[in-house]
DNA sequence: TTGTGTTTGGTATGGTGGATAACAATTATC
DNA sequence: GATAATTGTTATCCACCATACCAAACACAA
């Protein structure tokens, strides 16, 4: 739907009201000097996918300079929590849940794993699988962007507020599920 | 935060109630055919980035096959809106306001003036800017989007209801400016 | 006028995420 | 034991995002 991570609007000076009508500027040179005065969004601000796409841009800005201090994105945190809270699975099972494709896990893990982060064990009942575990590193780093991260909610909490919040989840979670 | 267009979860036949202890399989080897049980999502259920993201994905991907038959992704129709709504604009202000940047708003535009939507004219102003203009097929694709476009938030209004989506909306909208 | 700085559209390029095909090793199935 | 399926992996390809840079056109001050 667009919108990128760089958003900055005109926004010089302008210096009238924002026409109304439909055509905004329909002759030829009326402005000398400051142009702009903000464009009309029309139907797009009542497209659901737009808002959703430019919230969840702002909410993952937001999430990777909390945790900056730790150098975790919210995919490799994400995956961080299920190694944590699913131990001796393995790589295909962790991805699957998460809807990474297994290729595309694989720089994922290697990332993970070249930081101390996790370990691949070659299962003893199936030789093909990687059992991955958390090293304690990683149970360490995990602890710590926990607490990061609860910042990082509580700025949204304090934006929209704690019933709204969970409203919030619940129907994203349903959309998530539902659609 | 991972989340990927393809989900797919294991999904076989899991033959128990999933484990709510913290180590779900702590011992060697007890599974012998139908493996997985669905994963601990554990504190991601609760991280609204995560649910963000894979609602709008969803969203995203049910709005492609919905506007399908005109071949139009969010980006393009939101480009389109723009145009409509405010003729006589530059390629700087239409992208700004919809967040892309000036160089990967070039490409996007030679799409959409390849396939004969808007047009490319030299201000008479300026003559370093490209006034953007929709031409009549462009308006004609955007009305005929815009109601593929009406059935596809028809969707997301029997799933989580009127007033909700109103709600919801704002919530976003929220998040998207004040973050 | 000239000179300096800025803006606009554009190119080139690199990075990241997502998606598919194919493969060797291993396991399952019959 | 032969065939099929699964697991991790590599190699690609594509879309999207971001930065640096450039020429043309403009703004403005001296």
């Amino acid at each position: 739907m667009t919108v990128s991570k760089t958003a900055a609007a005109p926004a010089k000076t302008s210096r009238a009201e924002t026409p109304r009508t439909k055509n905004p500027r329909p002759f030829g040179k009326e402005q000398t000097e400051a142009e702009s005065s903000a464009l009309q969004m029309g139907e797009l601000s009542d497209l659901l996918g737009y808002s959703l796409k430019r919230a969840q841009l702002k909410v993952f800005d937001d999430f990777l300079h909390c945790v900056a201090p730790l150098q975790l994105t919210p995919a490799q945190f994400s995956v961080l929590i299920l190694l944590d809270r699913n131990p001796g699975r393995n790589q295909t099972e962790i991805a699957n849940t998460l809807g990474i494709l297994r290729p595309n896990f694989v720089a994922m893990l290697d990332g993970l794993e070249g930081r101390g982060l996790c370990t691949r064990m070659r299962s003893s009942n199936d030789r093909r699988s990687h059992v991955l575990v958390l090293t304690d590193k990683g149970r360490a780093v995990l602890a710590r962007a926990k607490k990061l991260v609860a910042r990082h909610e509580a700025h949204l909490n304090e934006l929209i507020g704690s019933d709204n919040r969970t409203a919030l989840l619940g129907m994203l979670a349903r959309i998530a599920s539902e659609l």
